[in-house]
DNA sequence: TTGCCATGGTTAACGCTGTTAACCTCGTGT
DNA sequence: ACACGAGGTTAACAGCGTTAACCATGGCAA
């Protein structure tokens, strides 16, 4: 299995240099030193391929989640837990596009999109149990710890994607609004965001 | 030109009936009753093409958001933007795609970003407006327009792809979480995600 | 030891893709 | 009458994912 092993290793450089683009059988196996058809011997497809280089990305996201954890009280572990998940999307960018915003409908990639709603929804949990916290230590209004998750969830992810949209080039970045200009700015916009949210989630005064 | 636009709406019609995997040029010369080539005479490429598909979602997308002048009070009027929001993004799913989902580094359609960029641009605006309107009622804290709009519209956007990845076939929907599982919960799950940010962003009482 | 057979590789090929080159055929303006 | 451009054509290229057919090698059973 080491020429498996090899493949993937393959697979995810080109992936993470030259984007999906890049990333054809034939390159593939011209990294691996073999013939293009020789991968179908170690992966029914290239969307299989693909899958195993996203599981590689759940695998470090679920790392960068468990940050989340480090907080003393309920509200600061939420808080870094929304905070790791910028900073996974930022530092591993190609990951979290193939995880989570590659259009299925675009690709026809299901098997790809199934893996990670399975992948998703366990890190999901990580989110639900620092909600489910604020909840009981009162932070967050009573109700479904998993709606309240969804819409947490949703607002960071729109975040995200609204970041991504800023170019890298800081010469480009000029261009789009303040408070994204620059990572430090887009960070404490993040930041600020995401309290707004979870202010507007806590349990109404009595 | 008569051709030109037989051109454009045969590729619009592929594209929304069989997604972008289904929009090869030669199915859409065949549509329109020409070679593949002779597309070229009239676009310079794929990516041309497909730009003026979403050059239609982009104008459908104002009047959508047109909507939202409806109202009275400027917190309904926001309200009834991002509902306009939602609508459009059900509705017309497929130009919501093209337009604010298709990942560009995947594609490498930098001509289409660009564009979506700019019309994204004129459209967003709509929403600083109605934000602006709510800070001049004292309904949203004082600050940046623009950030507060930013923050609103990367959470609108990450519900809808959140809700998105709910299965349409009600039978495979019923593994969604319950307050996704049916357009309407969807629907209500939305509108009461949306007003608890807008809560968050109000301002401080004295 | 011999024969068998799976493993993992090869090359050739198919049908598809976006795109280009070369050519042709009109309708129009000079 | 002639040139020319606009708008078609077919042939072709390089690349794609994938399949078929074939071949070497190593391990194992008779």
């Amino acid at each position: 299995m080491a020429t498996r092993d090899n493949i993937l290793e393959c697979a995810r450089d080109i992936y993470l240099a030259d984007g999906l683009r890049g990333m054809s059988l034939r390159a593939v196996a011209r990294c691996a030193g073999i013939s293009a058809p020789a991968i179908y011997k170690h992966f029914d497809s290239k969307e299989a391929l693909l899958l195993e280089v996203a599981m590689t990305g759940h695998r470090r996201f679920a790392a960068y989640l468990a940050r989340g954890l480090r907080g003393t009280t309920a509200q600061e572990r939420l808080m870094h837990t929304c905070m790791a998940y910028l900073d996974f999307a930022m530092e591993q960018r190609a990951f979290y596009m193939v995880m989570f915003v590659a259009p299925p409908e675009h690709l026809g990639f299901e098997r790809l999109e199934q893996a990670n709603a399975n992948e998703g929804a366990i890190t999901f949990q990580m989110l639900v149990d620092r909600i489910t916290e604020c909840i009981g230590s009162n932070l967050l209004a009573p109700g479904d710890p998993v709606a309240h998750a969804l819409t947490v969830w949703a607002h960071v992810h729109g975040l995200v994607t609204l970041l991504f949209r800023v170019p890298a080039d800081p010469e480009l970045a000029m261009l789009a609004p303040p408070p994204v200009r620059t990572p430090e700015a887009a960070r404490s916009f993040y930041e600020g965001s995401v309290s707004a949210l979870l202010r507007g989630m806590a349990p109404v005064p009595p």
